[in-house]
DNA sequence: TTGAAAGCGCTAACAA
DNA sequence: TTGTTAGCGCTTTCAA
């Protein structure tokens, strides 16, 4: 066991040279596929890589040759399966092009964010894709371009940088499911995310640092106020990092004495949470509350009642900003390049009129 | 736009050191952190490398000092929760201890292992976490360890090989959950899993290639056969990769005549697809079928009923898997070392009598 | 504390 | 087609 455990000199280049009686170039050429080398030759210098266990550094290749065949995906929250099923399109679309993922996971952080883009500009990664924590601070992503690296947007966009993006046209979607709740008769309408606000409470126009969530809250926005609906950002809340903040917020909107007679869900974790809470409040859906979800997972049709829901195309998504990013690496695309996928309204069994809808009044002031 | 675009020759220590007027190697001390260099002389090479916008390079670093500070994991399907958590935990601790994360995603497909441990070896990775593919065909893992890097397996143990594990006990609990079947008086019970069989039909004693299933069918049979039920392997079922087969392997259990009154399914993303198709079925939970699941997510106690599941601690089989492997590289552990963390069975309310089941009779030949 | 020089393992340029 | 010679950008001797 002591051979085969203790780290031993890796075999070189030069060795395999050595070996099979040739120069150092020859056998570069023949371990490395490049330039030429004659049948002859290049075979004993296979045999000799073969009987000394030789594999190639790729830190000096890629020293070298300046590419590491290494992309570096930053997002913020791998666990949430908008991300682990965005990052199998990347990681199935790299691979079919040849090159390896560096992952990176930020939990939302903007610093952990910016660490990660100088690690990845040190490990020399060919390109990047970044679904961005903030919607102006983006010096560091300047930086990547600066250094030459390809970067390609993912799920948001970013202010006054000039670069690919791959995302989801939500704000129509968001409208549409607004839409269909005020066409429902509420007037309450309540919308739950996990993003940090930079300043609170809410306010309109307050910049939202993830332009996916900007996009839900705009769409959601206009509906309720094209239903007639003041103050429609009442009931907008925000930071729900973790489950418990979740369903924290659930409890308290509906503890007020004028409390939404329907909740949005930004996202599937933020859904489960809030969901949860309900159930455990004792609250039926729709019948006590009307409920719709952003992402659309197996589960969401499961449950009494299947949950009216917002469908992305994530997994293409993920395939498109990797299928950019390699074709910019390759220098097979020129010009800043949105791409926009469609999202869905899905309409289930978790809407239905307002409790009381009768008494209502026509407006809350 | 052309200055800030074109991929410029990359700024170097030696541009710094001259900037700054002192040698190389001074300025490389400097900026590594490493030797001994006056405040002044310090100062002026930091100085120096903020002007010039310095960035150093990593892979002329890590060609030198023979360190990555990168770890590699091997996954089989990042898309499913089970290891988007797991991954979570490993990339938080690695985060933590100073290290990158880079990730393989092989579909359960082994040549892709393969090919995965050969770009580790080649990419300089300091150390590997991998959740192996086949329990016998483990070459690829033990020549990653002849290479020197640290290896810890990830939730499956493997053949023949002294290595690090961070697993789950997952037996006991699978053998819960069935007795918990038997003893409310089934006899016909189904297991659903996406593993690949080596030949099909399953038969007793056949090696499975995923040890953690392995456990799971252990500990059903057993509990099934000290319930004295003949063949208990007859509906076990294998092969479910994608969710169209678990819901044509759901349909067809149950299309038979003596189809199952319970099921059990392997993972999330079989039992999203299983309770789909009992729901396209008509088929109620209890009522009709009872239902147990592998894995915990908050969605299962939001469905009617509330799921039966064996749950498993899986964010920290990351984090420990994660701690091992850095704890080897780093020199801090010795010994192959086994790490098992309970599984637990949580009972809850997709379990009832079978279906008629006055009129079973004891043993079904 | 600083400097000069060698070397990590590979590719690339040039000659032969 | 092969060999020789320089590097890539950094760390690491060894002297001064």
């Amino acid at each position: 066991m002591s051979e085969s455990t203790r780290r031993r000199r890796d075999v070189t280049v030069a060795d395999v040279a050595r070996e099979a009686r040739v120069a150092k170039a020859t056998a570069a050429r023949a371990l490395g596929g490049y330039g030429a080398v004659s049948d002859d030759v290049r075979e004993r210098v296979l045999v000799a890589a073969e009987n000394l266990d030789y594999h190639p550094n790729g830190l000096a290749r890629s020293m070298n040759t300046g590419r590491s065949n290494t992309i570096g995906v930053i997002v913020g929250d791998i666990e949430n399966p908008y991300f682990g099923l965005a990052m199998r399109g990347i990681s199935d679309t790299a691979r079919a092009s040849g090159y390896d993922v560096i992952l990176s996971n930020t939990g939302e952080n903007l610093d952990v964010e910016i660490e990660a883009a100088r690690v990845f500009v040190e490990k020399r990664v060919d390109g990047v894709i970044v679904a961005p924590a903030s919607f102006t601070r983006t010096q560091h992503l300047d930086n990547l371009r600066k250094s030459g690296r390809p970067l390609v947007l993912l799920d948001r966009h970013v202010d006054n940088l000039d670069v690919d993006v791959v995302e989801v046209e939500i704000r129509a979607a968001a409208y549409a499911a607004a839409q269909h709740l005020v066409d429902s008769g509420h007037r309450r309408i309540a919308f739950i995310s996990s993003l940090e606000l930079r300043s609170t409470p809410y306010r309109r126009g307050d910049v939202l640092d993830v332009s996916s969530v900007a996009g839900r809250v705009d769409g959601i926005l206009q509906a309720l106020e094209e239903g007639g609906i003041e103050h429609p950002e009442a009931l907008l809340r925000f930071g729900a990092q973790q489950g418990d903040e979740a369903r924290a917020i659930t409890r308290e909107l509906l503890a007020a004495d004028e409390g939404p007679t329907a909740i949005i869900a930004s996202d599937s974790l933020i859904a489960m949470s809030v969901l949860a809470e309900l159930r455990a409040l004792g609250l039926r859906v729709p019948e006590d509350i009307s409920f719709i979800m952003f992402d659309d997972f197996e589960w969401t049709t499961l449950i009494s009642p299947p949950v009216s829901v917002i469908s992305q195309p994530v997994y293409e998504v993920g395939v498109a900003a990797a299928k950019q990013l390699i074709a910019r690496i390759e220098g097979r695309a020129s010009g800043a390049r949105i791409q926009r996928f469609p999202a869905e309204f899905i309409h289930r069994e978790s809407v239905s009129l307002p409790r009381g809808a009768a008494m209502e009044p026509l407006s809350a002031t």
